[in-house]
DNA sequence: TGCTAAGATAAAAGCGCTTTTACAAGGAAA
DNA sequence: TTTCCTTGTAAAAGCGCTTTTATCTTAGCA
């Protein structure tokens, strides 16, 4: 039996308001006071009950995150993200994922059930009415890779800028010409922001992206590989392809070397994330850099902060910055 | 506000103890009498609180996490497995890693003020004692990737089978003569085991391993590199290089490229793990496949198993099968 | 010497739930 | 009709802590 804040207070000669006093500093105490109760502490070993404090404040030193059950490395970052942030914080991480029904949006009362003091939102579908009412209840929340307008905070990614500064480079300094784009699922802003500035930067060099080069991907482990090979059986094939993340453009380049097209002579190839393992591929994936780490650790680090000093998160919408990574697979020595 | 019990009672016009017994299906009740509580609680939106729950039943439906916060990709499918199997049993996922300092033990004391009802504890520095009590205690714990006794329940991956397979590949398929080892961190037991395995193996076909051939690394990003170059610059160049994993055999692999010595003509580069992108380097590496993802599954099975029939988990060493997978940077075509 | 204010601590209420104990009502057996 | 179970429910104690309110000293001052 773990010895409870009476033990302490009978050992030390005290009542038990004093003992709280001095765990949580709140109060005066008359320092030969402290002490004796510091002692009893000690001898006892005594550690506070987390579900006793957590009933009586309604603070539960846990940070809560919610994240799709993806095997995405880029996912993989975030949560380490996070999990520094919080632990660096003294705080735990709380993971309360229920499992997925299709349509129907998660909810987020397992962790209003057990008080979170913040909630980190990752790329999931929660209905926008929880999102609110947690916030105007006062927990601290944030948003990434999401947003939800401008009054829920959110960090996001310049996938808009990403895009077009890639493209621009394959324009500029290689001259392709003809562009396909294998797509990320479709119900991600991601996706759309990516494939809008591809667009874009084309329509400004009065290019063309005709529909038949845009081809259905699921940002997943072999998607790429088909959409490539739909790709070849095209009359005219590409230039370069770009792939919405680095996992499908790695498999369309399995799917060229399978095939004997060479990247990037024939057709190169891009990414986009810069994920572990695009440098480690032949040619090495030039694609662009998410810092996906900071997402994760500036965002629970705002809503820690935001936790401890018990307001709420300025709804400020952070969007970092993404970073053009050359290597060799679009054409560069 | 939300409602408590008490409003529930009020409404459902029944005590509060009613309600309770409703709400946990132990005793029985009048079937028109559940009726009206059942109202009641969806009339309010009526959600029990976690903490207060805890603090009466010592129970908390959660499950602790104690991992190392490396960037490893090895790790993160532990997660996964441990995580889909915790939000399959309905609990939330705990993790609480304090910050790590050097030689210190990492201790369990967050997870024990919190009442997590079951503890998976993977590759990492843990007082034995506090494992031992926590166990005496009742709390399911198990231990993945690390063992500490008979006495306390394991999950590993057969690490000295897995290298002992690759190695006998490599001497009879592929005849070679002279291996070298790029080691792993020095302190975990899956290291000694590959080397121990890789030294009987050639002991047996009476092949020295000279200590020259034997090459430090630490796993991470960019230690396969140098070892590899280290190993370039011997009189006598090896005929196959064994990496302790797979990190380290493709930075190896770079290392090799760098210096226009060709995989496998030249030399032949094997890993352990089997990670994710293992496939998708030039030559695909030949590896051993961990189940991983399955090592975190079962880990988490078992400790909720445990929690949910309040029994302790039995103390079974459980060795999870590794597997060849031979791609071409062995030499196979 | 008596009064007041400040400082230090104790007492008690409350956080929301579970669970043991007690009790009332109704039906079956004697 | 009385007695004894059974069934269903209420009352109350307890889980370990925080925090408000009350109380008691003691020092300072007139």
């Amino acid at each position: 039996m773990p010895a409870t804040i009476f033990d302490v207070a009978k050992l030390a000669g005290v009542s038990i308001s004093t003992v709280s006093r001095v765990l949580n500093g709140r109060d005066r105490v008359h320092p030969q006071t402290r002490q004796r109760v510091q002692d009893a502490i000690r001898k006892l070993d005594y550690e506070q009950t987390a579900p006793a404090r957590t009933l009586a404040t309604r603070r539960s030193e846990m940070l809560g995150l919610v994240i799709p059950q993806v095997n995405d490395p880029f996912f993989y970052q975030i949560v380490r993200g996070v999990e520094d942030a919080t632990s660096a914080a003294g705080y735990s991480l709380l993971i309360a994922s229920q499992p997925r029904h299709e349509g129907i949006p998660r909810n987020l009362k397992p962790f209003r059930r057990r008080f979170v003091d913040g909630l980190v939102v990752v790329a999931i579908d929660v209905a926008i009415e929880e999102v609110q009412e947690l916030l105007d209840r006062g927990v601290p929340l944030v948003l990434v890779q999401m947003t939800m307008g401008e009054q829920v905070p959110a960090f996001t990614v310049d996938n808009y800028g990403g895009a077009r500064i890639l493209v621009e480079h394959l324009l500029s300094v290689h001259g392709y010409r003809r562009f396909a784009y294998i797509a990320g699922s479709n119900y991600t802003p991601d996706n759309a922001e990516r494939l809008c500035a591809l667009q874009n930067t084309l329509d400004e060099h009065d290019l063309a992206l005709p529909s038949a080069y845009v081809v259905e991907g699921d940002y997943l482990r072999g998607s790429g590989y088909e959409a490539m090979q739909h790709l070849l059986t095209l009359d005219e094939r590409p230039d370069v392809v770009f792939a919405a993340n680095d996992q499908m453009a790695t498999d369309a380049m399995l799917a060229l070397r399978a095939h004997n097209v060479s990247v990037p002579e024939d057709i190169a190839v891009v990414g986009f994330d810069d994920v572990h393992f695009a440098s480690y591929v032949t040619p090495p994936l030039t694609t662009v850099h998410q810092p996906s780490y900071e997402l994760g650790f500036q965002a629970a680090q705002v809503t820690l902060q935001a936790a401890q000093y018990e307001k709420p998160v300025e709804p400020v919408q952070t969007v970092l910055p993404t970073r053009l990574v050359v290597r060799q697979s679009c054409g560069c020595a």
